[in-house]
RNA sequence: GGUCCCGUAGUUCAAUGGAUAGAACGGAUGUUUCCUAAACAUUAAAUGCAGGUUCGAUUCCUGCCGGGACCA
């Protein structure tokens, strides 16, 4: 149990056996001691206050010293401040709290590890990659680690968007405007081949639709007439029926798009253990219409289409089937649920999908539990914001996104001049020194999307590039890379003998010490720029340490083991912070 | 029309109802005979507006102003 867990539980207990009245360990506020106080520990005790009716003094006064007798040896004095009690841990806690670390035992496993699955990415396949794929592909690979990092079994899938009108706008351009060029003759990735047909797409609907309202069309009814808009309806009514030609036409082209794909998600370090498909999910989803239509979940309207009534949770009514007869999106979420379920049979599921989808999910997750399929209660919509630039949303069809492998080479050449400018590698081969820029560019690049509140939107300035400096990546790796260069100095095999820590070594100590808490509660909030904003402290604590005192030239040996046994512990939580991140450390740099 | 989210230094972000609202970038000023200056130190600078609940509100409630998303 942790220091913080037992100051909570020994509080409680202090309580129930001075006053006889029960409070909860988890109703004991714990927090780190103002700098400006003395302590390391401090209880909020106004919330008690009331319940006892004690003055702060006296309560504090009474519970300090029954504390004091609780937890001998840890506490060894305390003070009062207004309502707050400040306890100070012993040196010798401290001490042997670093001595007993090791980066193997950094994190406890959870006691009951859970199955959960983590579906993230959902690409569409008319299209190449953007900016807030990235957040999405970068996120969900993130929550994952520190799920797995936990001790959970995590399965990661991805759901393919590959049919559908859009990806009919692409193949009718490819026929129209190709000549039958393909991604080798052009020496272009795949998915940018295929996204270049989709904005040809538009550009010629619009100029279609421009000509018709110059004809004296109005511009709803041009919409609907416009040739080209036309052409991509019949073929996606042919792909439909199964017309050879058109399958094949779009095999061929989502192909070209997965090969792209592939070479991104391989350069990010996006990885699943299942990609679904949603040309072989779509049908799945009317079979349970049917069930919830006999379970009378979902009801019939005169025209044929099916409804499910959610006005009873706060929701509206919401269609379920056309009255055609074809599935709608939902529908379709509806059979891929049970179906990853199925195959998986996990206990949570997790779906990292932005937050214009907030009410889809919402209806989703209603449809199952009524429909009572399995684990329905586990599904969770891990919601975050959009990317937006400083002009506002991004919008493929205005040409306003920004591409995701365009940011990621950027980053990566930035990551290169910068390292050559510095001189620090020289000595790196070529392949070493590539990595290297890999490793701190995507490093930037990662932690600038995962710095923020995934829940929040966030602004992405393409005028001004991702700093290299201060709340960043790069300055954690660094700071990783230079303890590292002393390690390979001083030597790692230590023995620790008792003394006296200095403020900074004790603050090092205590910052090691809410690693585990910071993993817990980026898992429970699924929200990675907990760990981020913990590693980023971290290392910024550590360097100011760096600065102040010496490790390999300290006073004393005992000084100097200490110091060591610090750069170790600090070194391998940086490494495992960063790592659920998805971003590796350097040895150099 | 309905539902939901968001307004914090010049900018991008923090702050389970707790002490004097933290960082970073940018601005100003310093630090390299000594373990990597992608670093460190000092400094100026903010809670949209008006009420309410509370010992205590950036946080909860109401209204307004401003921005955004979704549903039909």
């Amino acid at each position: 149990m942790n220091l913080i867990s037992n100051l909570k539980q020994s509080t409680s207990n202090c309580i129930q056996s001075l006053y006889g009245i029960n409070i909860t360990p988890e109703q004991v506020l714990v927090n780190a001691t103002k700098p400006e106080f003395e302590g390391d520990y401090t209880i909020v005790l106004f919330a008690f206050v009331k319940q006892l009716g004690k003055s702060p003094e006296v309560l504090g006064n009474e519970l300090g010293n029954a504390m004091l007798a609780a937890m001998p040896g840890t506490i060894t004095n305390f003070n009062i401040v207004k309502g707050f009690l400040n306890f100070t841990i012993s040196n010798q806690y401290w001490f042997d709290y670093i001595k007993h670390l090791s980066p193997e035992n950094l994190l406890p496993k959870i006691e009951s590890p859970r199955k959960i699955m983590v579906e993230y990415s959902s690409p569409n396949t008319n299209k190449p990659l953007h900016l807030g794929h990235l957040r999405n592909n970068f996120l969900g690979w993130s929550i994952a680690e520190i799920l797995k990092i936990q001790g959970n079994d995590v399965v990661k899938t991805c759901i393919v968007n590959d049919r559908g009108i859009h990806i009919c706008k692409s193949m009718i351009a490819w026929q129209l405007f190709a000549n039958g060029a393909t991604p080798e003759d052009t020496n272009q990735k795949g998915d940018h081949f295929v996204g270049d047909y989709y904005v040809k797409f538009n550009d010629a609907y619009k100029a279609q639709v421009a000509e018709l309202v110059a004809g004296g069309m109005t511009h709803d009814i041009a919409e609907k007439e416009a040739p080209i808009q036309k052409g991509a309806q019949e073929m996606l009514l042919k792909w439909e029926q199964g017309d050879d030609a058109t399958l094949e036409l779009w095999k061929r082209m989502n192909s070209w798009v997965y090969a792209g794909f592939e070479t991104t998600y391989k350069k990010i370090g996006s990885d699943f253990a299942k990609t679904y498909f949603e040309s072989n999910t779509y049908l799945l989803g009317k079979e349970l219409v049917n069930q919830g239509l006999a379970k009378k979940v979902f009801y019939q309207k005169e025209d044929g289409s099916v409804w499910i009534d959610l006005t009873a949770d706060g929701l509206d009514e919401k269609i379920v089937r056309r009255k055609d007869g074809t599935s709608v999106y939902i529908t379709q979420d509806i059979g891929l649920a049970e179906m990853k379920q199925e195959e998986f049979n996990t206990d949570a599921s997790i779906y990292v999908v932005g937050d214009e989808q907030n009410y889809h999910f919402k209806v989703l997750k209603l449809i199952c539990q009524k429909l009572q399929l399995p684990a329905s209660d586990g599904i969770f919509h891990l919601s975050y914001g959009m990317v937006e630039l400083p002009t506002g949303k991004m919008k493929s069809r205005e040409g306003t996104v920004v591409d995701a492998d365009d940011l990621v080479d950027e980053m990566i050449n930035i990551s290169k001049e910068k390292t050559e400018s510095l001189g620090k590698v020289n000595e790196f081969t070529p392949s070493q020194l590539s990595e290297l820029y890999n490793t701190i560019g995507l490093g930037a690049l990662k932690f600038f999307l995962l710095r923020v509140d995934p829940k929040k939107k966030m602004i992405f300035n393409p005028e001004e590039s991702i700093d290299f400096h201060g709340f960043t990546g790069p300055f954690i790796q660094y700071t990783h890379a230079r303890i590292k260069s002393i390690l390979r100095k001083t030597g790692t095999s230590i023995s620790l003998t008792n003394s006296e820590l200095l403020p900074l070594e004790k603050a090092l100590a205590i910052e090691l010490s809410n690693f585990p808490a910071v993993i817990n509660e980026a898992a429970e909030t699924l929200d990675p720029s907990k760990v981020a904003i913990y590693t980023f402290n971290l290392a910024k604590l550590f360097n100011t340490f760096y600065a102040e005192h010496s490790i390999s030239n300290a006073d004393t040996e005992e000084k100097k083991q200490l110091r060591i046994q610090l750069g170790i512990l600090t070194a391998a939580t940086l490494q495992k912070g960063m790592h659920v991140l998805g971003i590796a450390v350097p040895e150099q740099m």
